[in-house]
Parts: C-alpha cells; structure tokens; sequence
DNA sequence: TTGAAACCCTGTAGCCGCTCCAGAGTCAAG
DNA sequence: CTTGACTCTGGAGCGGCTACAGGGTTTCAA
C-alpha cells in the first residue's frame, strides 16, 4: 500500500507519516521503483498505536520510549509504568492550574457587565492594577501546556 | 532606563522584550548615543500589562486586542467583555478534555502493576488493541492546548 | 495514444511564544 | 587602559505538525 493508503487508514495526513518517519517513530519504508513508500499492514499497526497514544496526549518522546518497549518484549515493562505515571501527573497539575485561571478570569469578567468607554471598563482597569501589584503567587513553569491550541488545525 | 533593568522591573528576559517591540506589543523604544533602547516608567506599566495578561494565559493576539483599547479609552469596550468571554471558554473545554484526558489514563494505568515482561504488560497491550478500533469518539482539534509545557524554561 | 487528474517525492517555511547563541559594539569601575 | 558587564543584531531551535513549491509517477478515461 502507498502512503496515501496507509494516511486513510490511520487517519492521518500524509505528511504527518513522513514526519514521523524522519522523527525514528515510524522505521524507513521500503521504495517502489516509482521511488513511493511501500507499506504493510504493520506499519497501519504501528502508525494507530503512534495516533492513539497521541490522543492520549503523550510527546513524541513518551511515545518513542513506548516503542522501543513493544520492539523489546523481554524488557522489564518498569518503564512503562513510571512514563505513564508521570504523564498523569503532568495532566492533573495542569488541570488543577487551569481550574485556578478558570476562577481568575470570572473573578476579572464580573468587573465589567454592559457596553461602556474604554477608559471606564472594570476588566481594562482591574487588569491595569493587578499588573502593578508585585504579585506574590507568580505560577512556576509548566510542564503542562496551557490554553491554546498548538500546530495548526487538522 | 535600560533594557536591563527594565526586564528586572517587570520581572521578564531581556529577549522577551525585544520580541514584544518586534511584535508590536511594545512601542519602537528611543535610542540612546550608543543605540541603546531607552525606556521610562511607562514602558515598565506597559510591559508588568502584557505579562500579567500572559500570566493569565492570555495570547498575544488577545493582547494585543487589550492594548489597543486601553490605547483608545474613548471606545466602547464589548470586544473587550467578548474577548475575555471566549478565553474563559477556551480555558474551561481545555478542563472538560483533561479530566475526561485523565480517567482513561487512569484506567490504563490499572492494567499494570509491578514489574514484568513487556510482552505481558497489561499497559503495552491496552494501547495496541485499543488503537487498532476504530474509535468513534475522537477529539475534535483543541483550541486550548494539551497537557505539555510549550516554549523552553524561564 | 494521449493527456489530464490524482497521486507521490523532496525541501523549505510557517505556526506560537519565547529562549539561546554568536559575534560585535558600548560603557562603567578599578 | 583594561576588564567585565552590559547591549546590539540576526539567526536558529523547541514540539508537532501543516502547507506550500516545484518537480516526478501512475492511473484512468476519451
């Protein structure tokens, strides 16, 4: 099958697959004469657990340590373990951050209610004085995102 | 002032600064005899403004959008009402996916425990079989981000 | 048989919000 | 006058893709 196949298969892009080729998560295809990519079924295997752990939330990192587990069934499976730990603190600390801006923000919206000048409008103006507080309770660097998407759209 | 000791006052990286001039968040600064940028007192509220909206999780796009209101305090403020509206939105569907995020991680995590061979790691094999179905219920692309640290350490 | 459409290839740039570096210039203290 | 701390510009890098441009290959129908 060509890449393309393997794409609708996974449902992935195509270039998503070439990524994660040149990334070491998927292994180097075979060639064509045509010079395309020649895929079997386990690499549609391969390429689901890659998505499905993705739609875990899991880095490229996580994942390739998974793999080299499945590659390597006679290791102790410890590993697994202690990532996947990891991972599900990394998740509930963000989430605990996020609740904490969640009362922020509706903490900041209820300043403002109706339509009024700019230079009167509570959010502006709560926004402007909490700036200049030395705030005290500044958030540590995450090591789990934060609002917005990342990458484009899909 | 300099730029230095600017980035002391708003508690911000020397370079974080040259990027806000480049992106427009802060205004072209003076130049001293020397080409050194110049800044007063404003340019400290201005920049303590941005970081605390940051801190908020707030986008430079977002940012930017505040910045000119607080520039035009003549107009009406809705977008501002609007924009803080879809953010809080933004942040709380970014909750809803991680705890529901969270419980199926946990539930992997069950598979496993102790220390065996990969082969048998309930975990490993949870994650091949479950993405070899053909899930029905993918996430829709996140406008609030995943659960991992963006951007490099502060 | 031709020729157009659909696919594939490589390589590069862009997204976000910075961070870090190299290589050069400027300035204050000793 | 030197040393070292600061500043400047320009460019690359992070993660996880996405989206081209500019070419080659294959497939299908007229």
């Amino acid at each position: 099958m060509k890449i393309g196949e393997l794409a609708a298969a996974a449902q992935t892009q195509v270039e998503t697959i070439r990524y994660y080729e040149r990334e070491g998560l998927l292994p180097q295809a075979p060639r064509s004469e045509g010079n395309y990519r020649i895929y079997g079924p386990e690499h549609v295997e391969r390429l689901a657990f890659v998505r499905h752990c993705r739609s875990l939330d899991m880095t490229l990192h996580e994942i390739r340590v998974l793999l080299r587990f499945k590659d390597a069934p006679r290791a102790e499976c410890g590993e697994v373990n202690a990532l996947l730990d990891e991972h599900i603190g990394h998740v509930a600390t963000r989430i605990r951050e996020l609740r904490q801006l969640e009362k922020q923000l509706k903490g900041l919206r209820e300043q403002c209610s109706g339509v009024h000048e700019a230079a009167h409008c509570g959010i502006l103006n709560e926004l402007v004085e909490a700036s200049a507080l030395p705030r005290a309770g500044r958030r540590a660097a995450p090591h789990v995102a934060a609002s917005h998407a990342r990458g484009g759209r899909r």
